[in-house]
DNA sequence: TTGACATGCAAGTGACCACTTGCCTATGGT
DNA sequence: ACCATAGGCAAGTGGTCACTTGCATGTCAA
């Protein structure tokens, strides 16, 4: 199920999911706890892990995140190609 | 003063704004009761004068809608160039 | 001037959102 | 088997947001 344009702009609203999309690019495939860790360190972000956890809810009904599974681990990997419409709906010039 | 740049995405999270950005590239530089009726009619957006021009309130702060007040009129005028943050924050492979 | 028109200002309200809290499931190492 | 690790689920809470309501201001035409 792919989620819906609205939810795009709903996920890039929070400055916290941004911080975790510029995070996903820098190193794709992390953990919950890798991205807890980093944000805290890198990003002086302080949330807690269920929080980073349903921001992440939030990105993967925007399409912008999918997860992976793998034994205890579970892997978020970024998918920015959902932000194509923002960046095309209006015009702007380059 | 320029809006912030959490206040572009803030703007961008509402549907009904992101109609008026529509409305606006469409036809530059209309009115308040302009923008009602062409919202009513095209958009099927049924909000009040108070709500949209509350919703001009959020674009501005953005620096999304630039206001220019003529005689008993106030023309509202587009600037998409605050959108560019949003196309080249996360890269995009076309 | 008088009244209709176009807009601005501000307090109040209901809904949504981010976050917390507490508990539960499952995996893997020793 | 045992326990620490990694994560999930769900109810509750405070704050923010969109919208309404009511009134005030300023402008133009007759």
């Amino acid at each position: 199920m792919v989620g819906a344009v609205s939810d795009i702009y709903k996920a890039l609203a929070d400055p916290t999911r941004r911080v975790i999309l510029d995070e996903l690019v820098e190193r794709d495939g992390q953990t919950l706890f890798e991205l807890c860790t980093r944000l805290t360190m890198k990003h002086d972000v302080a949330s807690s892990r269920q929080a980073i956890s349903q921001h992440l809810d939030v990105l993967e009904a925007a399409g912008l995140v999918t997860r992976r599974r793998e034994g205890r681990y579970t892997f978020h990997h970024l998918d920015t190609s959902p932000l194509r419409e923002v960046a095309t709906r209006w015009p702007t010039t380059p």
